[in-house]
RNA sequence: GCCCUCUUAGCUCAGCGGAUAGAGCGUCUGCCUCCGGAGCAGAAGGCCGCAGGUUCGAGUCCUGCAGAGGGCGCCA
């Protein structure tokens, strides 16, 4: 609708030009934008304010000329000038009854474009360190990435989902010794614990797992091997752990990389990857050595400081590790990679952002910071302390309030604030809720579905499109709706593209979250006033039910882009 | 010390350089003989952290200051 305000206003630009009513070099930009007081119509240009001092007239009289141009178009209903020049437009109802036509046609395509032209994205996401449970930071970025993803598929991006598992790093060793000293202890052994070992419950779970399976047979073995096969063991738990959760949540992955990949000598026996990467930003001149350290140039890209790649005693940073990564991504063919990183990585974002550019891939990458989650129960905060095991993980939130509740509150707030979640207000099935305030309108329109499919006769326990499809609502005439109610709903769900296509740009589903509860408000404004089901006047109920499938749909979409659903009863 | 983010109603937050700054919660008042009251309507509640600047126009852009959170490693 957008493009066709703006096209309406530049032709009315130019044949007022054309009829030498202005006296205008260049056109300008038309300027449409969405009035905040809806007072102030369905639409409105500043284009007056704008050109006024090229045309040499006061801004409202150019918007007079402008407007009265306008006036005659079958989509308009009015236009006015109002204040210093803004000219503001009323779509007619004719114009918003096709809106919703298209809607229910559009169906789960609906805000779809080919903005991303097939073009190939990457999102990566979570990548929690595979040494224990996920904390509930970890949720919010997998519902952040997941809803990213599903957004830029449905703008016409080609989108793969990637889990990078840092599995070769010293945690794992400590994760691997942790796991040995609690199997020990279940031997009867006096083994002390490490000193900085993982102290959480979990690590216990997994050693009994393995002492009730295999015994003490692992009691005499010499450290290193005990340890080696404790952490492939503890790992692949894990790991599995991870997927499972992650998977219950809605949440699966293309790809789980392995760092380890980035350790491994080629398959030919050459370099592993992290020592190609290092030799093209070596060819590229990006690398020198320093005290018997390898460093990168960082600072010639735009970061505070170089950066050490490989240490003086041989070994890589994670630093160098990554960058191989991210060479492999964009090795990979990808034209875009995004990753969410929570707040805690910012001081990293610098770095990368300069190494990607050294290797030619400057402006691909798009990294997400997202700040943390403060979880709360009935107002008290909760603490989630890695250490002392006392923290409520992920999948004990996920548990306790629903994946659909935990999508929806993670996914509320703009990226750069923390959110605040009360696990006792997102458990909690009423008006405090916005998840299930969205989620009541659309079961609300099911059932008002499901009752007109049995006053005609039709099976009302059907799925509702199937209800929907016996009501045979296609040749509906839209015409009857014309009230204020009505009118308010049609132009909400005018709004659906715009919103979809902002909050793929911006990689901001909670900007879809805004809009899907005003959806829904304008949905339950509607049905206070507006009876849908009028034995007396078949011609409106029919029309109103058109318009209430095509809201559901639309409720539907934006759900699923969310990665919420979209239940018919509650 | 340096860098990043945040600061808008009692609380939690929206707000693309435009008009009288919005929503939810909380408080107060109304609305079910009727399609789901998990709903709707109304009221009260604001020097948009402070001070400058740019602009016809600033909550929005720039600078400085203050407060809150996070980050700074040849750790991962």
């Amino acid at each position: 609708m957008r493009e066709a305000i703006e096209s309406m206003v530049i032709a009315a630009i130019e044949d007022a030009v054309d009829a030498g009513e202005l006296e205008l070099v260049e056109i300008p930009e038309p300027s449409v934008e969405r009035p905040r007081d809806p007072a102030h119509g369905d639409w409105a240009t500043t284009v007056a304010l704008k050109c006024a001092k090229a045309a040499g007239m006061p801004p409202r009289q150019v918007a007079q000329i402008v407007a009265g141009r306008l006036a005659d178009h079958p989509d308009i209903a009015s236009v006015e000038v109002a204040g210093p020049g803004f000219i503001n437009l009323r779509l007619s109802p004719t114009a918003l009854q096709r809106v919703v036509r298209h809607v229910r046609q559009a169906d789960s395509k609906l805000g779809s474009s080919d903005s991303g032209a097939g073009r190939r994205v990457q999102v990566e996401f979570v990548s929690a360190n595979p040494v224990g449970p996920m904390h509930v930071g970890h949720g919010r970025w997998a519902a952040l990435g997941d809803s990213v993803a599903r957004l830029l598929a449905h703008t016409g991006w080609s989108v793969e989902r990637e889990f990078y598992v840092n599995d070769a790093g010293v945690q794992m060793d400590l994760f691997a010794r942790s796991v040995s000293a609690r199997y020990l202890e279940f031997c009867g052994s006096d083994e002390p614990f490490p000193e900085d070992g993982y102290q959480g419950s979990y690590i216990k779970e997994i050693a009994r797992e393995i002492f009730d399976a295999e015994g003490t047979c692992w009691l005499d073995a010499s450290a290193a091997s005990r340890e080696e096969y404790f952490r492939e063991k503890a790992y692949a738990q894990v790991l599995e752990h991870l997927k499972r959760v992650l998977h219950d949540f809605g949440v699966d992955f293309d790809v789980w990389f392995s760092e380890r990949r980035l350790h491994a000598a080629s398959a030919d026996g050459g370099p592993c990857e992290i020592d190609t990467a290092i030799e093209e930003l070596r060819e590229r001149g990006h690398v020198y050595d320093h005290e018997g350290a390898v460093w990168f140039r960082s600072t010639a890209f735009g970061d505070d400081k170089d950066r050490v790649l490989v240490k003086a005693d041989g070994s890589y940073t994670y630093f160098a590790a990554d960058i191989a990564y991210h060479k492999d991504k964009f090795d990979r063919g990808f034209d875009r990679v995004i990753n969410i990183w929570g707040a805690d990585h910012h001081g990293y974002v610098a770095r990368m952002q300069a190494a990607v550019a050294a290797l030619g891939h400057e402006g691909q990458l798009d990294i997400v910071i997202g700040q943390l989650v403060n979880l709360f129960r009935n107002g008290e905060a909760v603490r989630m302390s890695k250490r002392t095991g006392e923290m409520v993980t992920f999948e004990e939130l996920v548990e306790e309030v629903g994946a659909d509740a935990a999508r929806y509150w993670f996914l509320r707030r703009s990226t750069d604030q923390q959110v605040d979640f009360d696990i006792a207000v997102a458990k909690e099935q009423s008006a405090d809720n916005p998840v299930y305030y969205v989620q009541y309108a659309h079961a609300r329109i099911c059932s008002i579905l499901r009752k007109a499919a049995e006053e005609a006769g039709e099976n009302p326990d059907a799925a509702v499109d199937d209800v929907v499809a016996a009501l045979a609502l296609d040749e509906a005439d839209l015409a009857p709706l014309d009230s204020e109610a009505e009118l308010a709903l049609m132009r909400e769900l005018d709004r659906f593209g715009e919103v979809i296509d902002v909050a793929a740009r911006e990689l901001a589903p909670y900007k879809l979250t805004r809009y899907v509860e005003e959806l829904a408000a304008s949905f339950h404004q509607f049905y206070t006033v507006c009876r849908v089901i009028d034995p007396d006047a078949p011609d409106l109920t029919r029309a109103r039910l058109f318009a209430v499938d095509a809201t559901r749909r639309a409720l539907r979409c934006a759900l699923g882009l969310l990665g919420v659903g979209a239940p018919e009863r509650m």
